[in-house]
DNA sequence: ATGCATGAGAG
DNA sequence: TCTCATGCATA
């Protein structure tokens, strides 16, 4: 059982280039998608960075979809959203009432900027803005907002589905809001208690330690985790339901999309770091046990509907990234406004602001790192 | 592997 | 409302 290269984190590393530690883990595929992320629309201008340049192209592409939008009435939105989750809204035994922490150390940010952007004028002149009367609301997206309700582990087990946030937030949303860099620094594990988790701050599992708050660690880590997954013989997805196995409590079962992005690296560092304690402890139970295969998929679907995923077409998108270039952050009227243009829901056009922000904010961290 | 989505928890 | 952690569905 050795075999396992405990290659070093770094090589391929220059001083210049920002792009180093995920290309080497992973194919390219990650770079690419880095990349695009990065430069958005900008490809083409490297030389210039303006304002002005970004505000006239999104400019000029809002014109385009304003033309063609009106030109062309559509007889359907293009996005397929059913959110048909609906029916069971808990299912379940699944949900074990974990104490959940109530932490947080949040600090400012400001929510609503919004400089005079694009936007106006297109609000102003080109489109008029009405609340949404497609729904957006429709099956709970939009309004969340607080609760109540707390961790909920098992899950593999039942039948079906209700987001079960296995080891929910765990450093929460700590601090990573932080910027990008110079932070992390109040991990599980790192201030006494008032994680107040049920979570991670856990007692079996390996402690953490200001090592596994290094992103080369953490990259290291993730690459040795893949390697030894795949040597025993073991998806992805396997893993996620076999957490829950490990009995740790707070702890459920992960999904594979998870456990791809902790391989990938395309998790908060935060998530990076609450996680891997949890997958290391997979990893060596696997390996001490190294039986066959054990998980239970008893994962029978009785009459749950499934969601559709929205896709957004390419030129609604790339004008999203125009909008995006000059404001992450539009106002809820905004958002309405560049809805209404695009012909999308308000719910949708929100969402993906927000997912834009989080792989924003991701892709600085590791270029920083 | 990744895009769009939900929901908890903090304002 | 936002962020953040995570998931389902899908390319």
């Amino acid at each position: 059982m050795m075999s396992m290269n405990s290659k070093q984190p770094h090589f391929a590393m220059h001083p210049s280039l920002p792009e180093h530690k995920y290309t080497s883990l992973h194919s390219s595929s990650e770079a690419i998608r880095r990349a695009c992320l990065q430069t958005p629309q900008l490809q083409s201008n490297i030389f210039a960075s303006l304002d002005e340049t970004l505000l006239a192209r999104a400019e000029a592409l809002a014109a385009v979809d304003i033309a063609v939008s009106q030109g062309k009435t559509h007889p359907f939105k293009p996005d397929a959203t059913y959110h048909t989750m609906s029916t069971v809204p808990c299912s379940s035994t699944s949900t074990v009432p974990l104490a959940h922490h109530h932490h947080h150390h949040h600090h400012h940010h400001h929510q609503n900027l919004e400089p005079p952007d694009i936007m106006d004028h297109i609000s102003s002149q080109s489109l008029t803005l009405m609340p949404s009367a497609h729904d957006g609301t429709g099956g709970g997206g939009g309004g969340g907002g607080g609760g109540g309700g707390g961790g909920l582990i098992s899950t593999s087990s039942a039948h079906a589905h209700s987001h079960m946030h296995g080891l929910s937030h765990l450093s929460h949303q700590a601090m990573s809001m932080n910027s990008s860099l110079t932070h992390h620094g109040l991990l599980p594990g790192h201030h006494g208690g008032s994680q107040g988790g049920p979570g991670l701050t856990n007692p079996g599992l390996p402690s953490i330690n200001d090592s596994d708050t290094d992103p080369r660690e953490l990259e290291a880590f993730a690459e040795r985790f893949k390697q030894r997954r795949i040597k025993l013989g073991v998806t992805q997805a396997d893993v996620g339901s076999a957490l829950a196995n490990l009995k740790i409590p707070g702890v459920g079962s992960l999904s594979q999309s998870t456990i791809c992005r902790f391989e990938s690296l395309t998790l908060s560092h935060n998530n990076m770091i609450a996680l891997k304690p949890i997958l290391q402890a997979w990893l060596e139970e696997a390996e001490g046990a190294q039986r066959e295969k054990m998980s239970k998929p008893d994962i029978f679907n009785g009459g749950e509907k499934k969601r559709k995923r929205t896709s957004i077409a390419a030129p609604e998108k790339r004008s999203l990234e125009a909008y995006f270039a000059v404001q992450p952050r539009p106002s809820s009227e905004k958002i309405a406004a560049i809805a209404e243009k695009l012909d999308l829901k308000k719910n949708v056009v929100r969402v993906w602001f927000c997912n834009q922000r989080q792989k924003q904010k991701r892709l600085k961290f590791s270029a920083a790192h």
